[in-house]
DNA sequence: TGAAAATAGTTGAAATTTCAAGTAAACTCA
DNA sequence: TGAGTTTACTTGAAATTTCAACTATTTTCA
């Protein structure tokens, strides 16, 4: 994951084996490189140990998540489909998730009237507390261990980059889906 | 994980509940706060993406991950610890995995002579060949996605941002571990 | 209309990951 | 030396996530 892996010598490699991006595999320049193995391998650690910063709240990232979708929600309540979506979780995932939150009583389901298919995810008063609780933790964790270890010029760059970046993955994803 | 609840009331909340940093809870400023979601909402569209291109190898990034460390190690073998180190995994998580890289014949356990404690992964004739097959479409996954998306300029400020971060990560470690 | 297709969500099983504990060997230092 | 600690790794069980159905609507359109 964190590396591709450069060294890797073709000659070692069945020629009829080859597919043709092997022939010409493109390497990566040593800028190109360093880019992407710092990005890749700060992130991991940065992610871990914003997990970790979460611990004393009983909290995983992806609960988080979907309790500060819900919390800022209009009546703090979202369709099934639709939290699934903005956490960026599958809806099976969120099905199951939601699940183990209803049972710490911090989230609760509701039938949806408009349309017989569907249901609500509702927070309660206690996962609201939950969240209200954790979020300033989290907060100062993301900006301790992420956003304060930027300068104002990195961090705009870094946006523009980073969008550009997510606008060509969807580009992308629309070309997959024709 | 995407987001921090600036929108969170604090009011909402029993005073007696608060913790000190509910008090100042120090919100994003919206400059911050486009980048930390910029970064954190690519990230994750990213991560995913290129594991879907993997997939026709059968491989997700994990597993690649650890057979690119076994590709370069010297002699293709690593003590289980030290790969486990490098791939940033837990022991516990590549003693499982390694066991079905097994079955799949990609790796060999063996015995360590220096230490009986201890056993390295071996890679395999055919872990080799299954990670070099993989691994130009990986390269142009990760080029075509991530770095062909910054000029020089971005991706020399994105490695010098990066590396902070994770410098300060390691320096936060370390003071845990005190 | 009404048959076919698409959408919303759930479910159980399989695969993966985490967690706590366990074994065996190697180190440490009184 | 040797009792206590640390290291290397594995294991089984629990929790989580993925995957492939499956149900129940709702939508589409001939």
């Amino acid at each position: 994951m964190a590396k591709a892996p450069n060294e890797l010598n073709p000659n070692e490699l069945n020629p009829n084996e080859l597919n043709p991006n092997e022939l010409n595999p493109n390497w990566l320049s040593p800028r190109e490189m360093r880019a992407w193995r710092s990005y890749i391998i700060a992130s991991r650690r940065l992610l871990e140990a914003l997990d970790q910063d979460l611990e004393g709240h009983d909290l995983s990232m992806p609960d988080y998540e979907v309790l500060a979708q819900l919390s800022e929600a209009p009546g703090r309540k979202l369709r099934m489909s639709e939290l699934a979506e903005i956490s960026m979780i599958s809806k099976s995932r969120l099905s199951h998730r939601i699940k183990v939150m209803e049972s710490s009583g911090w989230v609760r389901r509701e039938a949806c009237k408009e349309d017989k298919r569907g249901s609500w995810a509702i927070m309660t008063d206690k996962g609201l507390k939950a969240i209200v609780r954790a979020a300033p933790d989290h907060l100062a964790s993301v900006r301790g261990r992420f956003v304060d270890q930027l300068n104002a010029k990195e961090q705009e760059m870094l946006s523009i980059a980073f969008e550009r970046v997510l606008k060509s993955l969807r580009a992308d994803f629309k070309r997959d889906e024709l």
